[in-house]
DNA sequence: ACCTCTGCTGATAACTAATATCGTTTAGTT
DNA sequence: AACTAAACGATATTAGTTATCAGCAGAGGT
């Protein structure tokens, strides 16, 4: 019997193939670091740095087209914190909607889980004739630390 | 007696003074017309195409600062739509806590006003550590026309 | 097992938005 | 009117990303 990464990386190489992308090892061990740093949101850099010491043969260019394959198909959320860069997280879809709370002192990044946004899309639905699909919140403000100094 | 538009202008040159800059033919220039746009999202270039027109000699660069600037003061309000460059509106304080509504068919952008993100900004209080001091919202989705075919 | 064919890869050039630099100009003050 | 720090325009530079292209590789057919 085999465990749930496993399990999760095979259907995740299944959606590869059922959207006619090849399963290569390069798209393999990209995906596998995101299981290794759930909860992180990698920029294609820190991807690129994180391969160099056992996939140092994996280039820039490949790592900026697997994420991006990876966001169209859903596997990763693409995102962005003001600071100029894409940042990419496993799209977990257990904890769908989790929000992000950023610090507007040290600009570290926590994460927040809910459905409360399920009214205000509903009261959207019903004012307007938009189709909501997805949403994106991201909250800025004070942590802790930066909030008690 | 003086008009709206004015009396705010007025009152966004006092804050650059309050704060030590200089009101500058530019910054009045670039200020009205944002004001003559309400409604818009635009881009640093398109800021300076619309220029071109009746002030073509103020440069680049200077929009860019400008737009900066007035993001600094809260008298712009600076968001990006994925389409990696920074966009900017007139940060009117009658309709703060208003929500963009991008359509993922044509890429066009509305707005709904409301302020329900309240009950989730308490709970996020009460639950965690975190002060919130502002939010962003962007819902994705398809518009009308877009849904309909 | 081998061939083929299409998609993928790595290296790197090109592009784009934004920022930094620098000599000149100007707003606000004296 | 003179002064000075701030702001300006032109342009070089940077940073993140995308495009290009020759070579490689893996699934399917023979």
């Amino acid at each position: 019997m085999r465990n749930k990464v496993e399990n999760k990386a095979d259907q995740i190489y299944e959606l590869l193939k059922q959207n006619d992308f090849k399963v290569t090892p390069q798209r393999k061990v990209i995906l596998n670091l995101f299981f290794d740093k759930i909860g992180e949101h990698l920029s294609a850099e820190e991807v690129y740095n994180l391969l160099q010491e056992n996939h140092p043969e994996i280039g820039l260019a490949t790592v900026y087209r697997t994420l991006e394959l990876y966001a169209e198909l859903d596997v990763l959320q693409k995102m962005s914190f003001d600071d100029s860069k894409n940042r990419y997280e496993l799209n977990n879809n257990d904890i769908h909607h989790h929000h992000h709370l950023i610090c507007t002192g040290c600009g570290k990044v926590s994460e927040f889980s809910d459905d409360l946004l399920e009214a205000l899309e509903e009261q959207i639905t019903t004012k307007t004739k938009f189709k909501i699909m997805d949403h994106k919140v991201k909250f800025y403000g004070k942590c802790e630390s930066c909030y008690n100094k």
